[in-house]
This record gives C-alpha cells, structure tokens and sequence, in this order.
RNA sequence: GGUGGGGUUCCCGAGUGGCCAAAGGGAUCAGACUGUAAAUCUGACGCGAAAGCUUCGGUGGUUCGAAUCCACCCCCCACCA
C-alpha cells in the first residue's frame, strides 16, 4: 500500500506536474497514511469546459486510479464572483440563472471523468453554492472574514499585479474570492474530511487560504498541490486557434477539430503535453521520443497524443470520425470517398453548408464566409489571389470569384451534389448543393 | 463628494482640425520553404466582389471638413475626504 501510494506523486514528478506542493513534503506520508479525499474545483466561467481544465481534471483522476477520494467541486457560489487571481482586468459578471444552467452543464461534464461507483473511493460532484448560499453576511464576516487579514491578502502575487496595474483595479466583490474559495476548502474538509487541494499553479495563493482557515476553523492540517500552467514552446496561449477555444462540448468543438488540434502539436510541446494529457506512463512516453528522434521527419508523437486525447474526451466513436475525416481531407484522395462516406463525414462534425442550386448566387467570398470557413471576405480574396482555394481539387483563382455556376457545375460534383471546399491547407468544409 | 489622469479598430499603443480606415508592435489568416511542425521571408488584416459604406466611450454642437475643438452625460484609474 504504502510504496504504491508514494508512487503517484513520483508519477506526478516524473511529468512535470508538480509546481508548488504546501507542507514540507508531508504530503507524501499523508498520501501513503490511507485513502484520501481530494478536491479541486471548477469555475462555471462558460457553459463548458475546454482544455485549460484537462490536466487538473485528469490529475483528480490520476488520484482516483491511485486509490483516493475525488471530488469536483463546480463553483455555483464563486462562479457568481469572479476570481481574480492573475487576470489582468475586472471581469463582467452573469447573471445567476445564466450561472446556474453553466453549472449544470459542467457538472455533467466533470462526470465523465471520474468514477462514482468503485467503493470507498468513489467520486462526488458537489457545488459551493450549497453551503456559501444559505450564510448570512454577518456571519460571513464574523465567522469566516476575521480569519483573514487584508494586508496578508494585498501581497499575494495573484492579485498584486492587479493593484500594481496603471489603470486597472480590483473591486471587493473579487478581491472577496480567496475568502469564498477558502472557505470551500474549510467545508469540504468538514464534510467529507477533504485533506488534499488540487489546482493550477494560478491558484496557489487561493488554496494557501484555505489551508490557513482550515487550520483555524477545524484545526485540522490540509495540503495543497498546484499543478503547472500549461505554456508553449513558441510562448503562446495554450488551448486557442483561429477559431477560437478548444472546448471539451463537442457542440462547440467538434471532434475532428478537437483531434485536429493536437495533431497540431509543436514538435516542441509535444513529449510535455504527452506527460500531461495522456495516462501513457513516462518510460512508453519517453520511448515514444526516443523511437521519434531515429527516425527521419515527422515524428509520430502527436498522433499518439491526438488518439489518446481525442478518446479520452470523446470516446472510441468519436475518435474515430475525428480520423475518419482527417485521413480523407489530408491524405489528399477526394475521388475515393464515397457518397455514404461523404454523408458520414457531414454526421462526423465536418463544417457543412447545405443549400439549393437555385440559391446559388453572389460571390464565392460571402458564401465562403458564410460556411464560416474564415471570418471575411478579404481572407478569401486574399486565398483566391494566391490559389489556395479548391473546389474538389481544382484552384480557383479571383476571376472565379463572380462565377459560382462554374465553380460549382454539376459535372464537377462528387456524387451529384457533393463539393468539398478547401481553403488554404487546414480549412475544408463540405458543400452540398441541391 | 473634491482634485488630477484616462476611455482609439481583437490586444497593447501612436495620433490633438484636412495628407486618417487611423503609425508601430503583438495576435490571427494566406503564400513560399517544410512534416497538417518550428524558424524565416512575403502578403492580408473595419465591412463590401466592386462602387461604396460604417468606426476612435455616448449624445448634441462649432466647422466647408472632427478621433482631434466645445457642451453635457457615462465609465475607468490615482490621490484626498
């Protein structure tokens, strides 16, 4: 028991997922002591989650798998505050109802993840509104705010920057957030005898609150671990493209674009994100590197890491539709897709416009931009000026611009009424034309 | 409430009466080179196929002409109370 419980946070080392950990490296002897119960929570700041959350949603799994208690805790009451913890502005807050519909969406989402039925360390799902929703102000400010010292508060880094800030500042509302959230930390301690805080390392300063109040309210000592902030090698924003957040719905993303994304990987993030993303132990990640770098050009890596995600958040179905659609796009055979493949492809999660012959009409540009294959008009002209749009493999140059019966001539059709838009070398859709 | 400083196109930030759809940088998109990498170079980057149309916190005003001047209002920041 005791050497395979240490064993996780020598895993949890071994990846590079370990940023700051509180306690002297007690932690480890507590987490050999017994079955431990965990928290870390999620913010309903959207009505998914999206890949910024993966790896402390994945390490309350790591603990899981290596026998403790996890619990999700969605953040009904501290959603409705805002954290300000390194943000370098005040943000705008929702409206309750808008809150509470995120958070059921995102507790459902949590759940995927974790297991709820496998005995005494079987996950809960809770929201802080429970507790943080029925007290009082008065005894918010008695019971819990005179724990906390305001100058103690001002210094910590994740709000410093904001105070510091020329023309930014912080309103109580959010300063008050390391007091809700500590206080979580307090009740869950209380409730489920929580001993473990997972988080980004952005919420250190936030879990170090309520290991304090922990202390003073249950005199009980807890532990806090934070986890890196994912970053590219290029420096930058982990988890955006073009067109927007990777989310973890695949209404907002849809799983070819999801597995698109991390075959997209960097060369230079790609063993890391191997390490963070996927449960592929460190030696067959590291064999996967060394078997890379002996071979000539691409390496294999991020096909690795596209599967394995892509399952992980999607399943064995939608892994592979997320290839289905990426071998038939990139391995450049158009003509062998059949019209059940074509049809699939669509169900598949291909961006697909679907429209009349009749209704053909104006530009290539605004149909191009309706299909939401680029945001204007300019980057289409832009593309046709250098033949970077295709039309069932054929370029199309500017002068094709007015000359949509051309473009889309029914002898040129894929099964009548098929056309499949390419746009630069990444952006297809599917063009179905009646 | 007082005093001072601000609000410019996705972000940062220049612009203080016409030469401004608005410098520069970042981000983003496309092309070349590649491996659906990286780096580099090139082009695009308010909307529009174009003619043209709409922007510089808001509303009015001055002017032939306003992001720039005036009035009022809204918001942000700092210090003071």
């Amino acid at each position: 028991m005791v050497s395979e419980q240490c064993s996780l946070l020598v895993d949890l080392e071994q990846r590079g997922m370990i940023a700051q950990q509180t306690g002297d490296g007690e932690l480890a002897g507590h987490l050999s002591g017994g079955v431990r119960t965990v928290y870390c929570g999620f913010d309903p700041t959207a009505d998914s989650l999206h890949i910024g959350s993966l790896v402390p949603l994945l390490a309350l799994k790591r603990f899981q798998m290596a026998g403790h208690k996890p619990i999700a805790l969605v953040g009904g009451a501290t959603g409705l505050i805002g954290d300000p913890s390194f943000k370098v502005q005040e943000r705008k807050l929702n409206t309750p109802d808008i809150v509470a519909d995120w958070v059921g969406k995102i507790k459902s989402q949590v759940s995927q993840f974790i297991d709820f039925d496998c005995g005494e360390n079987s996950a809960v799902v809770v929201n802080n509104l429970e507790w943080v929703g029925e007290m009082d102000v008065l005894t918010f400010l008695r019971d819990v705010g005179k724990h906390f010292s305001v100058s103690s508060m001002i210094q910590k880094e994740s709000v410093k920057q904001r105070l510091e800030r020329e023309g930014a500042g912080i309103s109580y509302t959010e300063f008050t957030y390391m007091i809700l959230q500590s206080y979580d930390f307090a009740e869950l301690n209380k409730r489920y005898d929580c001993t473990v805080q997972l988080g980004g390392s952005d919420q250190f300063g936030n879990i170090v609150g309520g290991i304090d109040l922990t202390r003073r309210l249950n005199r009980q000592q807890v532990f806090g671990l934070t986890l890196p902030l994912v970053t590219k090698a290029d420096g930058q924003k982990f988890g955006k493209t073009e067109s927007g957040t990777i989310w973890l719905d695949s209404k907002k993303t849809s799983q070819y674009a999801f597995y698109q994304f991390w075959i997209n990987t960097a060369d230079a993030d790609v063993y890391k994100f191997l390490r963070y993303f996927t449960f592929l132990s460190p030696e067959e990640i590291a064999k996967i590197e060394k078997a890379d770098q002996q071979r000539e050009g691409r390496p294999h890596a991020q096909n690795i890491l596209a599967r394995e995600v892509t399952r992980l958040i999607h399943g064995e179905q939608g892994l592979e539709a997320a290839i289905r659609i990426s071998e038939a796009m990139f391995s450049g055979e158009l003509s062998a897709l059949s019209q059940s493949d074509l049809e699939q492809l669509k169900l598949d999660g291909l961006p697909t416009k679907t429209l009349k012959r009749e209704d053909l009409g104006g530009p290539l540009t605004q149909l191009l931009t309706e299909c939401g294959l680029v945001n204007s008009g300019k980057q289409v002209k832009d593309a046709l000026a250098r033949q970077a749009v295709l039309i069932n493999g054929d370029p199309k140059s500017s002068e094709d611009n007015m000359k949509l019966e051309e473009c889309f001539a029914v002898d040129k059709a894929m099964h009548q009424n098929f056309y499949i838009v390419k746009l630069g070398k990444k952006k297809y859709c599917l063009l179905v034309i009646e």
